[in-house]
DNA sequence: GTAATGTTTGGGAGCGCTCCCACGAATTTT
DNA sequence: AAAATTCGTGGGAGCGCTCCCAAACATTAC
């Protein structure tokens, strides 16, 4: 079936391209797939008559005979908070988003959030039957969630290396634990010797790669770690950042290595509500390069982390995957970089 | 076909299901999509059967035969800068994802961003097929761009008002005039009279709208407007907030309403910097209720938005829309709240 | 020259649903 | 009582593709 202007927009199939540049719907087929063997010349043909008629292949059909369908699904299980005060999320999405535009595939969304139904959203999630494969953007897994990912029996990554079984499973990640080594040691390096740190939420390999990094930068610098140093209570917040500060100062720090920039900033208020100043009297180091980096007073020392790439690295790595070119685990992790400025 | 244990999952069709519960494939689709004509012992019986097996249709057959996907599109032409720095499209993200899923519809997402040819962007999105209707998420649309989203010939809501021809379009938007008189009025009853306004990004209608409600409620109190305690150059950023409150300085306002809490955030630090105290002499007000506006010192009166109600709404009406209980156009303006916090 | 191979093309079957039509059984009307 | 209507059910056709197989043709090898 055809009818030409349908809303006043050409919407033929397959079968009228065909009739309409005398071949068959296997050829246009072809033409479409870039399929090797077809003459040139029907190609161009075939090509002219698709193009004038401005004639894309209905995804649905394609998706029902190849079984395939080229979406991808983005989980999110996040709560909200995180979602409002972290752009991370936002600046992943469009990194996923865009690569996979790119290479034609949609992704779709699954957002968790707090008015709705866990169990019946992971049911719904786990039991889809659209998405081709799908990106876990949560370091937040645990062995149950890898469990049901397998069993779903169809291709995924997880976005920020998980602590469970993870030999097996795949992820892109930044190297966290490389991130904080480096800006341990150019603090080190500016001659700091007291040098504190407010840790991230524990439960996260984030937060447990950017301790290690910490603890290993000194051990090569062959400070002694003092435990008096590291917070224990720091979750990523702008109010775990402040109190840990606090704590800190108690113990004379004359550096402070925070897991975030967010912490990094409400430590920086800390310090100058001790009448106190950065860099001074103590130096900051952050960690992400979020925007908030630039507009703290100093501006503020911290390590870049390659969230579009992550994205990016995680949309082309499911592909592969899903086409058979790798076999999994798939697992990349990504470099970070030093940007220092005068915190420190 | 249907193999039984396809990756340790069953994955049958509804031929199989017919089979295994006696009937005819017409009657387990009659029970899956909630036909009326089935009996009561008929549907149990097949109802059984899709239990055990967990048997869910698949989107892409029932996507070719009904020719309607269940999928919405989402589009969020938006710089990249502006996702960085706002969780407004996060917030409004969730909202829509949240109700679609609940209505069992999946959303698919386009972002545009710097790296991408935004010409070839479109072409994709106004040539996508998949989506049965889609979401706009920009209050920057044009003429152009509505009249290519009407030839696309599918339903379609924008979130935010446009200018242009908006007679005929859907949309949903909140109450930004409203809003807006709301907080002038609120400032006007504290006793300010000097009241400034740093107004929003312009050729945007909620920056328009948000300057007509203070023009409004300073006209209902019988206060002359003064052009000069308008700023020229507001466009909601940080910056812009900063150097617009530094010009209002100079003219001895009392109080300002700034056209969102990042403007009034860093108002106020203007105000800090000239040794000027908040509220005592110059009253603040935002517009947004972000995070940000509870961080401020003092924490930020402000105009709270229905965000995730809006990205409810947009799916609900889209819906409607789509299955043809309302004709076009659509149109929603949501209510919003004052919040008085401190700073006035 | 013929045989073997490679390239290009068309047609059939099938993917898993929906939707229409038809038929028999149950129910209501006359 | 028969006729008319409603209800419940099954089967066929079709949605618009992909993919396999075979036929037709061109090319190369022997």
């Amino acid at each position: 079936m055809s009818t030409d202007f349908d809303n006043g927009f050409t919407d033929l199939n397959l079968e009228d391209i065909a009739r309409l540049s005398g071949v068959s719907r296997s050829t246009v087929s072809r033409v479409v797939n870039h399929h090797p063997n077809v003459s040139e010349i029907t190609r161009r043909k075939v090509l002219e008559v698709i193009e004038r008629y401005n004639f894309k292949p209905h995804p649905a059909a394609r998706a029902l005979a190849s079984q395939r369908s080229n979406i991808i699904g983005i989980l999110i299980p996040h709560i909200v908070s995180d979602l409002f005060t972290d752009p991370f999320f936002s600046i992943l999405l469009q990194g996923i988003t865009t690569t996979a535009n790119s290479v034609n595939y949609s992704p779709i969304l699954w957002l968790t959030s707090a008015t709705v139904d866990e169990s019946a959203f992971y049911d719904q999630v786990f039991n889809d039957r659209l998405a081709d494969g799908m990106i876990v953007a949560s370091a937040t897994v645990n062995a149950s969630f890898i469990k049901r990912l397998d069993q779903r029996g169809k291709p995924y990554i997880i976005i920020g290396r998980p602590f469970t079984a993870y030999e097996n499973t795949s992820y892109v990640d930044s190297e966290n634990e490389q991130g904080a080594r480096m800006m341990v040691e150019h603090l080190i390096q500016q001659g700091r010797r007291r040098i504190g740190m407010i840790t991230g939420r524990s439960g996260l390999t984030s937060s447990h790669d950017r301790l290690q990094g910490y603890i290993s930068a000194l051990q090569n610098a062959d400070i002694p770690i003092d435990m008096r140093l590291i917070t224990p209570a720091g979750d990523y917040s702008d109010a775990s950042g402040y109190t840990g500060m606090k704590l800190l100062l108690q113990h004379r720090v004359d550096a402070v290595f925070a897991a975030n920039d967010v912490m990094a900033a409400s430590a920086m208020r800390a310090i100058k509500d001790a009448s106190l100043s950065v860099p001074d009297d103590i130096a900051i180091g952050g960690f992400d390069d979020m925007g908030i980096a630039r507009t703290t007073e100093p501006p503020l020392t911290t390590i870049q982390q390659p969230i579009t790439q992550l994205g990016d690295y995680a949309v082309r790595g499911l592909i592969d995957l899903l086409e058979g070119r790798v076999e999994p685990p798939f697992q990349q992790m990504l470099p970070v970089k030093l940007i220092v400025r005068q915190s420190t």
